[in-house]
DNA sequence: ATAACATATGAACAACAATTCATATGAAAG
DNA sequence: CTTTCATATGAATTGTTGTTCATATGTTAT
């Protein structure tokens, strides 16, 4: 046990009321570490920005990268994390890879980020 | 300019089109960052669960410490991340900083990200 | 088959972020 | 005012992440 290493405050709150209420709520830590790595996903400009432009249009990898003024190699490991994250699928298209947005849940995220910092 | 880095493709699709409309829809570049930053807020399992714990109630530092089993100086470090978003916001009470979540973004940002990981 | 092309991938490097430890701040109680 | 307690902060350390570079994979066209 490491309990021990946690210090103890003395302040007069109630601390094991607290204590349980949140062990009972919580969501299970297999599931926190899954929404960590979900928001990590929209934590990065690079990959933002690769969300937006299939807002407009499916698109291969190249004009992704030629849109972003980036290399085909940055954004193809971004698509990688993108479709890890089943954000984004994508199809075989003649010689090029199309990616589209995999579900509505993408919008209505990035929706709700935009509203906050916009107030 | 730097834009002999990026190589262009020759593939078949309509790029001037696509970077067109990109460059119309895509919010300032200042806005991505603030959006990244604030997903980046969301993408650690401990502000995560702290704000879980605020979900709760309304809570002082010590006590957010005791309930996730974690140091009161790493839980401060991250309090006040969470802070510099706005996500929180804090009021005293005698000896002890009370934390409570700002307003109902966070549960619907949350809510989302959580209707993704489970499907 | 072979050449050309679009995309993917692995290793390396640099920038960043989370926790710990030691200590500082600042309110409250004596 | 001095001590105590709750919280904040800075520096150091360690782990993580994004881009680049070189190269591999796999499809299409000749």
């Amino acid at each position: 046990m490491s309990e021990e290493k946690i210090q103890e405050c003395k302040c007069e709150h109630d601390h094991i009321g607290f204590v349980d209420m949140v062990k009972h709520d919580m969501p299970a830590d297999e599931h926190l570490y899954d929404l960590a790595d979900l928001f990590k996903v929209f934590g990065d400009t690079t990959r933002i920005k690769i969300l937006y432009v299939l807002f407009e249009s499916d698109m291969c990898v190249c004009d992704i990268a030629d849109s972003l003024g980036m290399t085909q190699s940055a954004i193809s490991h971004q698509l990688k994390v993108l479709k890890q994250s089943k954000l984004i699928s994508n199809r075989r298209d003649g010689k090029s890879i199309i990616y589209y947005l995999a579900d509505d849940h993408v919008r209505t995220i990035i929706g709700m980020g935009m509203d906050h910092i916009l107030e």
